[in-house]
RNA sequence: GUGGCCGUAGCUCAUCAGGUAGAGCACCGGAUUGUGGCUCCGGAGGUGGCGGGUUCGAGACCCGUCGGCCACCCCA
């Protein structure tokens, strides 16, 4: 069979999913809402350059993650593997930046990576970006809403906080130096990817998944003893600020981002119900970034999180929204003149009752077929046009759901009644 | 890029010493003429991922390939 099919990693949301999706993106766009923050929509496609400056060249997702082809002037082109980037790139060409800015997006990214358990290849993500505040009060905002959107789905208990402070560019720059000197002592018992990244990004090695290389590390320097006064006041507030709020976390002083333009706050909202890929929710503090992309300094902080990701775990705790019914109510008709009469009538009714689903029963089919279409539906009501009620100016509604069975079941209505017996009985019940 | 497991109807799966496939759910129709949900009856639907090999004969064995899942790497 030569079926063309999707993509590999690139997966399609299928109805019952995608109600799942409204869910969580209405529980979204209320929260970012609730704090202020304005929903801004950025292109798919960047420069490839954008993504080399910003993350950095040597990290994974640019060295061999990244979507990239050349356009017919044969310019390189990405498909954006994250936000920040294009989203620091839009706020600096539109002038955004004159004044503080709290800003938010949603959409798809991609990274060419083996799909697996919660990651994808086209993956969707909700950004949060706060320009324009240096403090760490910015920190605690964005993690504060991050937290409540996990107690809005009724996901907190399943997540947990850590935190960790890198640092300043020169108090990394001096701790790489440290780190990496103890780590050539013990080349030898190193696993192969570390030695690897001894080369090209030794502080990654700090959250690396070797048992052994983490028993290694307990010997190495630690990275709170490099960080700069202002890094560590900035985190020492940071927490007093969870603490005030009631957010617990843990401190994981081997917590670093693998993207490059972080600095000082970085963090992680993790969870142990998701398999390999435990990370829902991610950000910290960029103040170098506007600069590096041109533009004058602003400092910002932010986060991504994950939406496939966070809707797994809306499964595994079992939180997924109660699904509706399709239509709350079915239109049955039987012979030409009727479905006329029938189609009208709905449309009348979706005039009169804005957001009430109306599913009229299209393409025949026997009164019993229509029936059951309309018991599936999961319709309330039915209401049904034959030659009888076209000739007497009536239609007969039909209550489908037991609850509402004990009243007259069935009734014959007059037309121009039709929607004050509607409106009687949808008032009725929930 | 590497490794493990897997690939039979739309979905979940079964069958068999290797002898040219079945169930449940879903779907369609029927069981009194214009009425659903339960039940019963019937129907449609599979070149057993694809290609090659072994064999008189393979969905079942072997090889390759493609695809899926999970894990490593990395990350949301």
């Amino acid at each position: 069979m030569s079926n063309i099919r999707a993509i590999r990693g690139m997966n399609d949301l299928l109805p019952d999913e995608t109600t799942i999706w409204q869910s969580v993106e209405t529980a979204v766009r209320e929260l970012v809402a609730s704090y202020g923050y304005a929903e801004i929509r950025m292109p798919i496609v960047e420069h490839t350059e954008l993504f080399k400056r910003s993350i950095g060249e040597v990290t994974d997702i640019v060295e061999k993650e990244m979507y990239t082809f050349d356009d017919r002037n044969g310019e390189s082109m990405t498909l954006r593997p994250e936000g920040t980037a294009g989203c620091v790139r839009a706020a600096i060409q539109n002038g955004l930046l004159t004044t503080s800015r709290r800003l938010w997006y949603a959409g798809p990214m991609f990274r060419y990576e083996r799909p697996q358990k919660g990651r994808q290849r086209q993956f969707h993500q909700v950004g949060v970006e706060a320009f324009g505040v240096a403090t760490p009060d910015m920190d605690a905002e964005v993690i504060l809403l991050s937290a409540r959107l996990w107690r809005q789905l009724g996901v907190a208990d399943s997540v947990e906080l850590q935190l960790n402070s890198i640092g300043s560019l020169e108090a990394r720059a001096a701790y790489r130096d440290a780190l990496v000197a103890y780590l050539q002592q013990h080349h030898e018992a190193l696993d192969e990817d570390s030695q690897r990244r001894l080369q090209s990004n030794p502080l990654r090695i700090l959250d690396s998944k070797n048992p052994e290389t983490q028993a290694l590390l307990n010997g190495a320097p630690a990275l709170g003893d490099y960080l700069d006064e202002e890094s560590r006041s900035d985190y020492a507030r940071l927490k007093e600020l969870l603490d005030a709020a009631g957010v617990a976390y843990t401190e994981n002083p081997r917590l670093v981002r693998g993207l490059d333009y972080y600095n000082k706050t970085v963090f992680e909202w993790v969870t142990d119900r998701l398999g390999a890929q435990g990370t829902v929710c991610a950000g910290g503090r960029y103040d170098g970034l506007v600069a590096q992309l041109g533009g004058k300094p602003v400092p910002a902080i932010g986060f991504a999180m994950g939406m496939e990701r966070l809707v797994l775990l809306l499964e595994a705790c079992d939180r997924l929204p109660l699904t509706e019914p399709e239509a709350d109510i079915y239109v049955v008709s039987f012979g030409a003149p009727a479905q006329r009469v029938a189609m009208a009538a709905s449309e009348r009714l979706r005039d009169t009752f804005a957001g009430l689903r109306i599913v009229q029963h299209n393409g025949g089919g026997s009164f019993k077929s229509q029936m059951k279409k309309a018991d599936k539906s999961g319709a309330r009501f039915a209401l049904i046009w034959g030659e009888d009620e076209v000739a007497a100016g009536t239609v007969t509604l039909k209550a489908l759901r037991s609850e509402d069975e004990q009243q007259p079941a069935q009734q014959s209505v007059a037309s121009e009644a039709l929607a004050d017996t509607l409106r009687a009985l949808l008032a009725t019940g929930n």
